[in-house]
DNA sequence: AAGACGAAAGTGGTTGA
DNA sequence: TCAACAACTTTCGTCTT
């Protein structure tokens, strides 16, 4: 029994959270994001006869956005059909077929190779399968629109990519999705903003508290200091401090300010350089959260 | 010497005429 | 389509520890 419980690697805590949404466990602990790209083999409905069984089991052979033809492909029949068929609608068969081919093989083409790297992308970012179903659905809407052309397909994907973690609250920053797919920064953006706009995706500006956990393990911040950081950010929002500001910023500044408040001092590069974001933006930030939430005192009795 | 601070000029994107 | 604008970055000199 007692070796069936799992414990951080970092600190041996056993009070692990499970935050399904993101597919993360998080040590409550340390703070430590002990296993990121989860999957939930679960079913979330319970059976307890035959009868109940065939009625609530829905899963027949699995239909996936993340093969190019949803694993449901039609061909307009075959050709041993045809003997079936008089000289009119013979012709017709064939038109049919030449069409449906070509179209399809477009279309499909261009999906097997950019979904084969959505998933090359996804799984280095360690997104979960729903962030990747979702992108994947976004790219076929997208291509079924006509939206790819003119713009090179990898961007596409990373732009797909960025807008399903937006919509799944587990933001990477535009540098992260950059380095994975090797696309620029501006140009992801563009695509993203461009591909959105067409399929009316509305999405939430980021929140900065998803980015916390997240910063804060990167930096080996305690738990404490997290828990901190998330309060000030809180705060911040109340004071309406928030609005307009990119995220990354406010963040950063507030692990920064947490990290000073708990005697776990960052410099202002180490919170810069994971946050993708300046020291000087840091810095502003860290000057209106001192002005607005009177953190000045607390904060200066540290440093004396 | 490293880090923190702040001023000034530059960048890319949004907005409103 | 263009100019004004806000947020953020880059760069660089100065101050602090």
């Amino acid at each position: 029994m007692a070796e069936n419980v799992k414990k951080c690697p970092e600190c041996s805590g056993i009070n692990l959270i499970l935050n399904k949404d993101r597919g993360e466990i998080i040590c409550k602990d340390c703070g430590l994001v002990v296993e990121e790209k989860m999957i939930d083999f679960g079913q979330e409905w319970r059976e307890f006869d035959s009868e109940q069984a065939a009625s609530r089991r829905r899963t027949g052979a699995p239909m996936t956005y993340t093969k190019y033809d949803r694993g449901l492909g039609t061909d307009v029949g075959r050709k041993s059909d045809i003997y079936q068929l008089g000289g009119k609608d013979r012709n017709r068969f064939f038109r049919l077929r030449k069409w449906q081919y070509r179209i399809s093989t477009a279309i499909e083409r261009n999906l097997k190779l950019a979904l084969a790297e959505l998933k090359r992308v996804s799984s280095y970012l360690k997104l979960t399968k729903a962030v990747e179903e979702e992108s994947a659905r976004i790219y076929t809407l997208a291509v079924q629109r006509g939206l790819v052309r003119g713009r090179s397909m990898e961007s596409v994907v990373a732009g797909a990519l960025y807008a399903a973690c937006r919509r799944h609250e587990v933001p990477r920053t535009l540098d992260e999705l950059s380095e994975a797919s090797g696309i620029d920064k501006k140009e992801i953006g563009r695509t993203y903003r461009f591909v959105t706009r067409e399929l009316g995706i509305r999405i939430l500006p980021s929140n900065p508290v998803d980015y916390i956990a997240r910063f804060a393990t990167s930096l080996k911040l305690s738990a404490n200091t997290q828990t901190r950081a998330v309060e000030i950010l809180e705060k911040a929002q109340n004071s309406e401090l928030t609005s307009g500001r990119g995220p990354t910023g406010i963040a950063a500044a507030s692990l920064y300010v947490a990290a000073l408040i708990n005697n776990e001092k960052r410099t202002q590069r180490e919170v810069a350089d994971v946050a993708g974001v300046t020291e000087v933006t840091i810095r502003n930030r860290y000057k209106e959260l001192l002005k607005k939430l009177k953190l000045d005192d607390k904060v200066k009795k540290k440093r004396r």
